[in-house]
RNA sequence: GGGCACGUGGCGUAACUUGGAUAGCGCAUCGGCUUGCGGAGCCGAGGGUUGCGGGUUCAAAUCCCGCCGUGCCCGCCA
């Protein structure tokens, strides 16, 4: 499908072939020149170029002077005319009736695969998402990880990326040798609550016992057995970390979110990853044990190139010999890279309701290749920028071509309006409502389930509770989606629970109010109306039609943005987009008593259908024919 | 103190990477539409010196420099 059946892009080759003739020494590249083109909205023509603007300099002329001559010698095409020149900008009509047949006949086509791209084939891809520790439930600081990490594996896949979705478990960590102490000092009874919220609220009462003598020369001496292959403290960890995981996986299930495996921080050091990658650095002069000094005895990584402006290194291996956590996370992404081998066992953790597992690393099990990918992102809350900055020069150390392949997919950080989320102190609970993603689950459908039952549709082939659901999902996922990875969020009720335009359960709306329109016109959903003739078409007219269909054309080159900046939000903006123009499309149009524009105002709606629910699958959202 | 982000009408945001015509959208406010192909809607109005100051350019929300403000990070925690 070399066909990109945009008007953008029979435009630009009009021009292309105008400046050889006019301007043959100057050479520009096709990128360039399709970025200065764009749709123009109420003025006298429909798309515009600044390409005179920025030749302005090369030819050393006037704009207004290179866009005449440009604008003079182009010649017409079918989709495109009337090329003029306004201000250095060179203006053109597109026939509206063309461009529908086009774009329609293009969606029609190609239904769920319109917009997708061909940019990844053959690639892999790894997104590492969401590593949260196994000692408490997922709050709604944790939840824009998972979110954005599922929006940004669904555009790679689209994109045509082999994506792994693999989960980091810090079961070694300080958090995990706390827990354990509480397991043997404090009352210990889960007393029917879920094993997750069970450990998160026994581990803020832990907190409050840490400062008492003793406490934590106890800790740091379980920390040691801890990560002893073998030890009852190694097999107690993994039991309640195993458990913990368990019911944090349930929550992220209730949300749509899966995975294809899991590394143990235990595994990595049990396999000897860690002592490849150890070894590896001290052999290539880039980490040296110190002999004396503030850091005597540890394994550090050297100044040099590294952490600049710090003058204190960064410790890998302690002097008791156990391992920081930037250094499991160092040998576990060049691994990742495929910079060192592994010999990873995997096994079935637990089965995934969309009928996969969750394969876990493990001490015997099958060997299944993952890792040593094209791509390596991982999905990181902005807090910890600068230990992915070390590790990147670390790696960089090691081969700079290598860095090229990991991305660090940054994130703002969610607060609450009253400060910081955190786990340790226990302010995810809250009052009445605590701040969990079960929680947020919760609360979001009793309101979502009112409104599903007021609207009071009959004929429902799906119930109300399974309509509400759907719903809830769409108002968070979008609320979450729609901003931009890198601004900061801060989490209230108030927007959580508001589903007006500008919303997820919005664009639901849009996408049932078309199903239903198709539906009472018997064409049904998937065009089974006879093709529409050149007739057919001309009954375009220059409105809201026209604006709708020049939107859906960029769906390809918005998908294809997001996903080489990892950005869904830019998704959710063209679906917003979408539907707002679909709405404004069906208002002003009666499409059912539409006479000879009948049909083809049903393929439209046809179109913008296809669009939205292509468009919220990326978002992980589904859409209902009712709601 | 050093490093990294961010700053756009009352609030939330888009456009910034790649400089281009009148800074787009939602909430809130005000006015209108309404027995419909489903009102979770549509139409319209008011509200902006894009934090401040300078620079580059024919052209700056966008690029550069300096301030100011907010957040995060700077541990032999993870």
């Amino acid at each position: 499908m070399n066909i990109k059946s945009t008007a953008k892009d029979e435009f630009a080759r009009l021009i292309r072939i105008s400046i050889e003739k006019t301007f043959p020494d100057i050479a520009i590249s096709e990128k360039d020149l399709a970025r200065t083109i764009s749709y123009s909205k109420g003025t006298d023509w429909d798309i515009s170029s600044s390409i005179a603007l920025r030749m302005a300099k090369q030819a050393k002329s006037q704009p207004s002077a290179i866009a005449e001559s440009i604008a003079k010698s182009a010649d017409n095409s079918v989709l495109i005319y009337n090329i003029t020149q306004l201000n250095g900008y060179i203006n053109a009509k597109i026939n509206e009736k063309e461009l529908s047949r086009l774009v329609i006949g293009a969606v029609l086509e190609q239904r769920e695969k319109y917009g997708s791209s061909d940019i990844g084939a053959k690639k892999r891809v790894l997104v590492e998402f969401p590593s949260i520790n196994p000692n408490k439930p997922l709050h709604v600081g944790h939840l824009r990880n998972p979110l954005l990490s599922d929006a940004v594996c669904n555009i790679l896949s689209f994109c045509s990326y082999t994506v792994e979705r693999i989960d980091y478990i810090d079961d070694l960590g300080l958090q995990m040798a706390e827990i354990l102490w509480g397991t043997k000092n404090i009352p210990w009874d889960q007393k029917g609550r879920k094993y997750d919220q069970f450990l998160g609220e026994e581990y803020v009462e832990i907190n409050r016992h840490l400062k008492n003598p003793g406490v934590e020369d106890s800790i740091k001496s379980l920390l040691k057995r801890m990560e002893l292959h073998g030890s009852p403290e190694y097999a107690a960890t993994r039991e309640i970390a195993s458990q913990c995981v368990r019911a944090q996986y349930e929550t992220l299930f209730a949300y749509n979110i899966y995975h294809d495996a899991m590394i143990w921080e235990s595994d990595i050091m049990h396999i000897n990853l860690l002592d490849t990658a150890m070894e590896l650095l001290k052999k290539r002069n880039i980490a040296r044990l110190e002999t004396e000094g503030k850091y005597k005895g540890c394994l550090v990584v050297l100044k040099k190139g590294i952490a600049e402006g710090d003058d204190s290194a960064k410790v890998l291996i302690r002097s008791t010999g156990a391992a920081t956590y930037i250094a499991k996370d160092i040998a576990f992404h060049m691994w990742k890279i495929g910079l060192i081998q592994a010999d990873f066992k995997f096994s079935k953790f637990i089965k995934q309701p969309n009928g996969k597992y969750v394969m876990s690393s493990a001490d015997s099990g099958e060997s299944i290749e993952f890792g040593n990918v094209d791509t390596a992102i991982t999905v990181v809350g902005s807090a910890q920028n600068m230990q992915q900055a070390i590790l990147r020069d670390v790696i960089r150390e090691i081969d700079p071509n290598s860095v090229n392949k990991l991305y660090h997919l940054s994130y703002g950080e969610i607060s609450l309006a009253e400060g910081k989320i955190s786990g340790r102190a226990g302010t995810w609970l809250g009052g009445s409502k605590n701040y969990t993603a079960d929680d947020l689950l919760r609360e979001v459908k009793a309101k979502a389930l009112d409104i599903v039952k007021s609207s009071n549709r009959a004929g429902m082939e799906i119930s109300q509770d399974e309509i509400a659901g759907k719903v809830t999902l769409a108002a968070i996922k979008f609320d979450f989606l729609r901003v931009e990875p890198s601004r900061k969020l801060v989490f209230d009720w108030e927007r959580a629970l508001d589903f007006n335009s500008n919303s997820g359960p919005y664009c639901m709306y849009m996408y049932a109010r078309a199903s239903r329109i198709l539906e009472k016109s018997g064409a049904g959903f998937t065009g089974s109306m006879p093709q529409l003739t050149a007739d057919d078409y001309s009954k375009m007219t220059r409105g809201c039609e026209f604006e709708l269909i020049k939107r859906i054309s960029e769906c390809r080159e918005t998908v294809e943005k997001a996903c080489a900046e990892y950005k869904p939000s830019m998704i959710a903006e063209y679906v917003l987009d979408i539907s707002l123009l679909f709405s404004k499309f069906y208002q002003s149009t009666d499409v059912l008593k539409s006479g000879d524009s009948r049909n083809l105002r049903l393929y439209i709606v046809m179109a913008a259908r296809q669009i939205i629910y292509n468009m919220l699958c990326l978002l992980g959202i589904q859409t209902v024919e009712r709601m």
